[in-house]
Formats: structure tokens, C-alpha cells, sequence
DNA sequence: GCGTAATCGAGACGGTACGTCCGGTCTTACG
DNA sequence: CGTAAGACCGGACGTACCGTCTCGATTACGC
């Protein structure tokens, strides 16, 4: 849908259904025999479809995956919003507990390092993933952070990109290289750390 | 050295040319053809040794990647320390910027992602990457802070750990997942964020 | 034209300039890629028809090289005759030599053999080429065989079919089989010992 | 065994029950599923070997096809021997009726069909046959003739060589092209005519 | 110093998956 | 309805590596 890196065949003819196998398939068996023994040849015999059929509209293994999540999240259809209680630090505190218990689940924790990892190598993929997966969900947490703004939450001259990415990197870090227990208590002291600053204040 | 998982061979009659000619020729290979095409058959080749000599002391690639590392940064000798000119902010623009300028090295930009990649995918090697590179690192970086801190220039009551991740992870996040631009500029800007926090300060 | 096996459709309808190229280009590429290499795909490639308009009119591939081969000889129209001077051995040699030089023309080698590895693999492409195409040459032979039978040079009870085939045989053995230098001498060999016979002629 | 066409790798090491197994496997499925349909993968598979295994000593299907009839022959040991009674006619007629049985066993047929294909398209192969498997077998037919012509059976100043192929080729042309009824009664008609030729004898 | 046991380079082995090609069927749009 | 086009499922192709195994040929101990 998005991610077709060449020349294209006839798109009309596409076979909506075996599109969707082989997706479904993909994201099936990420879950069962994990990233590092997925295969295409896997993928094809579990949506019942020939191999030339992966090759025909996707570049790469990466590319299949990729589109797998796309397609779990379009069906949710209009863009992410945050809550927006008016209290900055507890909404925050409610959104990042919720980011560590999804990545603490291990129906999602497989697929999304298989994701990360195709993001880490593949920055055609990286391009895409920012601007139909990560934007509008970055967009949602610049937007919760500028109402704070406007209430008087958040200091005037806040770069707001940076802030962004200062509250949620720690989580996707410790997730990420296993360096650190990922707790909600965790994510607490993060916002609570994140809001404060590292200086005194007086 | 570092990272046997199996019961060891007798290790006393190990070569020690070819264990050094492995993993120069694991890490050159990561830097020529990278990460995705890396094989152990042509580690082997490239190091003129044997298959069942890696296989006999490393677990997986991942394992010899990882020593590679290892190697790569064991000649250094004693714990790294960051500098302390008393001024906290100057000191950590200037380490940022160096961490900046490093993970934008071509040289480097490889290697580190497929260690990356491993760590991502092999909690074990994760604990020994916690524990043999990362840990001595962040000991340092939690000693900078500490100083300040002791100096009155970090709040008393500060998360060290906490603290120490809010300020690199947005670093590391933007270069492995190619969400942003990484420039001295951008690290600026993150440092300054950092420990002004992003309330108000009046 | 001669080898539809299977319930024909609408024979009427059918577009002769795509038959012919179809016909046209399954002869070419057989010169040009040989026989291994010569594909269904390939030969509607080159004559711009859609594959289903082959497998619409062919049952095979053979079928179609076989086709390709009728369409060649039947521009030549009437029967063919061999040349009768009233001299058998003479005549013969004629013959047969011209045969040679067809068999060694490079330019009709690849197909022939192709056409002689389908017939030997499906009887049912035998029959038709045993009427259609062999059918009229070896009456033919036989022709000019009874011809001399009745002025008395050939014994009287001479099996015409045995020696039709006694004469041309080795031929097309060596030919196919690569099992001798197929050169205008042995063809004269051949005639010889085959008029003769074996045993000695007080 | 005899046809390594390509630079060969250690033979020394080469796994003797690999190789019987492969003959026999390709061997075997030739007659199950037949010519057409016989595909390394398959062999390899009913021989329990990886496909590399195959590739590594043998450069296409023909050549495995081929050593598999090696295998076959090369368990009689010595070379063949007409049967002599002294009376030639006799033998012959033996022998022919013998041959045209064989080509008539469906156990066989296909086989043979498969190594005439390989022979006809594979100039290589048809030389090492020429050699080894045809070579003492025509010999052996040689022989016999020789042994009449001695006898003063044969004329003296016959062409050995043509003379066997004028025998023995009708018989493997009508095999081989389907081009008529093979029977033992064909078989003495091919041999009574050979014997005395095609002129009338007084 | 001398067997002997382990490591070494080499590479064949049974396998899995790759990415490509083609076979034969089916669908679409046009004439 | 025949056609050109081409997507589809299936499956074989020949290649690259996997991780295991077996070979001599060096080693380096232990006796």
C-alpha cells in the first residue's frame, strides 16, 4: 500500500485477499517462531499463496512486516489522541504505564523488535515508518504537551520535539537493549524526572 | 573471553592468532558488506580458519560480533571518566557532541547496529553488554552527575539512573531508528532540556 | 492444426496471424536457445499472444514444435518424390548424402532434435508425425524402392518397410546418438552394405 | 565416477553411500513418476541427501541419469559376449528378439527413453557412453561378425561397423520414435534382410 | 623426548531458505 | 467470444549458508 520501493506491477489486478494472508500471516507467525526464523518461504505456505506473489509487491522481509503493522493500525482508523485531564503529570504518568505493560506483552514484544530491527537497518523503511506509524502518534504527544503549554504547565520557550522524545526514548531504550527492569514505577519516576529537570529548584 | 555459553573447550590450548584473526575479520567484514550479509562461512574464509573453530568457542554470530566489540574496546585499559570542568553544561554538550559525531561515523555506523540488533534480540548477550561495555560507561556518566550534584548544581533528591538515560537515550533513538536528524545542535538542545526539565521555572 | 487433443473451441473464431507467429516463434527460439531452454512463456513473449491463447490451441509444448515443424514442410505442397535416373545406387546416394547435409546444417539440428525428443516421450505426438510428416517420405522411399523391385534390381520378396528402414536407420542413429561422424562417405557405406547384404556374393 | 565435468573437489572425501543412494533414488524415480517429472529436488530428497550434494558431483540431471545406468552395468564386471553356435542367422535373431524384449520391459523403457534424451542433447555425455556403456557392447556385436566373416559367412570385404548399425538400428529407431509395431518377428525380418541384402541373389 | 590427545585448516555432509523462472489456470478489458 | 496482458498458486531451479561431521597435520602436554 505504501511501501512499494519499485517499479510497480499493475495494482489494479492485486488480489486483495492474498495481500491480507500474507500480512495476516506474517504478523502470525512473528508471534510464534519469532523474527530471527521467519521466512518468506514460511510466510507464503502459511497464507496459502506463492512466493512470487510476496516478491511480485514487496521488496524485502522488512517490508512485509512493516506493511503487517500498518494494517493492524489503519484499522483503527482516525489519528491517536492523548488524554487530557489538565493535569499533565498524571495523564503522563496513565499513558507511559500503558506503553510498558504493551511492551512488557509478549504477543507484541517479538513483533515490534522484529519491526525496530528492520527500522535499524533500512532507512527507505525508517521513512515510511515515520510518517504513517510514528507521526500521527508523535503528533498526539506534541499536541497534549502544547495544550499543557498553553495552560501555563509547561515552560513558554519548551522545545517540544525534544521534549517528546526525552519522556518516551528511556522506555523504548530499556525495552529495546534489555538494559534495565521495565516497570511502571519506572515510567513514574521518568515523567516525574522529565518535568522537574535535573537542576535544583529553588 | 567474555562470552563463552557452553562448557568450554580447554581454553589453555586455544590459538590465540586465530581467535584475534576471527573477530578483525568479523568486524571488517560488518564495515565491507554489513550486517545483513554477514556469515560465519565468510568470517571463516576472510580469517583462513576453519568453521568448527568459531563454532567451537562462540555460541553465535551474535557472540562474535559482540567480542569483536570487545577486542575493539579492551585495548583502551582503565574505565573510561568524562570530563569536569566544574561547569556541568559545557561538559556534557561537549561528550554529547563527540557521542553525535561517533554514531554518525560510516565506520561505525554498521558495526554498531548489528551489535545493537544482537543485544535487541539476546538477553544474554544484553547482560554481558551491561555488564562488560555499557556498565563501566555509565558508571562514569553517573559519576559526572554525582559530582554536580555534590556541587549543588543537580537537585538533591535526583534519580542518577533516570536522570543518566533521559539525557542519552533521545541520542540512541534518533540514530538506530532514523527518526530525526542527528546534529552537535540537536544534542544542544537535549542538554539544555534536560536539566532545565520542562516545567516553568520562574 | 493437426494436434488438437482435446475438446476444441470455436476453430472458427480463431486468429491465424497468432497461430502462425506463435508457429514462427517456437521455431526461432529453438534454433536461437535450444531445446533445454525453450518455454511456453518465452515463445508468447516473442510472438506478442498472451499464453492463454497457446494453451487454448496446444495441448503441449511438443505439440506446438511440432506444429511449428508442419507448418514448415506443408509450404512445400504435393508429396515429395525421390529422384528415380533408374540407377538405384546412384540415387540413393543422392538421397542419402542430402540427408546428411540436413542433419549437419546447424540451422536445423536444435529442432529436429527437439522434435525428435517430444516424439520419443509422447506416442500420441508420434502417430500424428508418423502420418502427417514421416508418413508421405516413407512412402516415398518405399516408391522408389518398388520402382527398382519391378525393373528387377531389388529381389522380389524384398520387404520394402524393413529396408526402408535397414537404409536411413543408421542414419538418424548416429545423428541423434552422436555416435559416429555422420559424413557423405558413410552415407555411401551405408547404401552399399545395404544392397549387398551381409553375406558373401559368390 | 567418469563424469566429473568440472574442476572436481576432494574426491578423497566423497561419501560412497551418498552417491549409491542418489543413483538409485534417480534411478528408481525415472521409472515411478518418469522423465518429465524427475527433478533433483526429488532425488535428493527420496535419497536423503542435501541438494548440494548432488550439485557438487554431478553438472546436470543427464550426467546423474547417466551414472545411474553406470552403476546398473558396471555390477556385470566383465565385458559382454555374443552367444556363437556358429550358426549366425540363429544368433542373431537370439539376440534381437532379446533386445527387442528389453525395450519392450516398461521397467526399463523409461529409463532408457531418459538416457537417449540426455545422449541426444548432450554431446559430453554421448561421448562418455560412446565409451563406456555403448563401446564393449558394440564391440562384443563386432566380435560375433568378425567371428562369421572368419567362418566364411560373411562377405569378406564387409564393413564391420555399418553392418552392426544397419542390424541394430531399425530396432532402437522404431523404440525410440514410436514408428511401428516392436516385435520378435520384426526382429528376424530385420535380420533375414540384412543378411542378404537388398539386390535379388541368384 | 615422545606418545597422545586436543586444536587446527579444510571442506563434505544433510538441510533450510533464498530469489528466480516457468507451468498451467484464472481474471480483466478490449475489439 | 477470442484475444493480449498479466496476476495467481505451485513448485523446481541452482546458490548460499547453516551447524555438524570427519579428515590428516600441527601442536603442546604429561609421562
Amino acid at each position: 500500500m505504501a511501501t512499494q520501493h519499485r517499479a510497480a506491477p499493475n495494482a489494479a489486478r492485486r488480489k486483495e485477499t492474498s495481500r491480507q494472508a500474507i500480512l495476516a500471516a506474517a504478523f502470525d507467525l512473528l508471534r510464534e517462531v519469532g523474527y530471527a526464523k521467519l521466512s518468506i518461504e514460511g510466510i507464503a505456505a502459511r497464507a496459502g499463496v506463492g512466493k512470487q506473489t510476496i516478491y511480485r509487491w514487496w521488496p524485502s522481509k522488512g517490508a512485509v512486516i512493516f506493511d503487517a503493522f500498518l494494517l493492524l493500525s489503519a484499522s483503527e482508523g482516525e489519528p491517536p489522541v492523548l488524554p487530557d485531564t489538565g493535569d499533565l503529570e498524571t495523564d503522563l504518568r496513565l499513558v507511559l504505564r500503558a506503553t510498558v505493560e504493551e511492551l512488557n506483552d509478549p504477543r507484541y514484544d517479538q513483533p515490534m523488535r522484529a519491526l525496530a530491527t528492520e527500522i535499524a537497518h533500512d532507512p527507505d523503511l525508517a521513512a515510511v515508518y515515520a510518517e504513517r506509524l510514528d507521526g500521527p502518534l508523535k503528533e498526539a504527544k506534541r499536541q497534549r504537551l502544547r495544550s499543557a503549554q498553553q495552560a501555563g504547565q509547561l515552560a513558554e520557550d519548551l522545545d517540544l520535539d525534544v521534549a517528546v522524545e526525552m519522556i518516551w526514548s528511556p522506555l523504548l531504550n530499556r525495552w529495546l537493549h534489555h538494559s534495565g527492569p521495565l516497570t511502571a514505577e519506572y515510567a513514574d519516576r521518568v515523567v516525574a524526572t522529565a518535568l522537574n529537570g535535573l537542576r535544583p529548584r529553588h
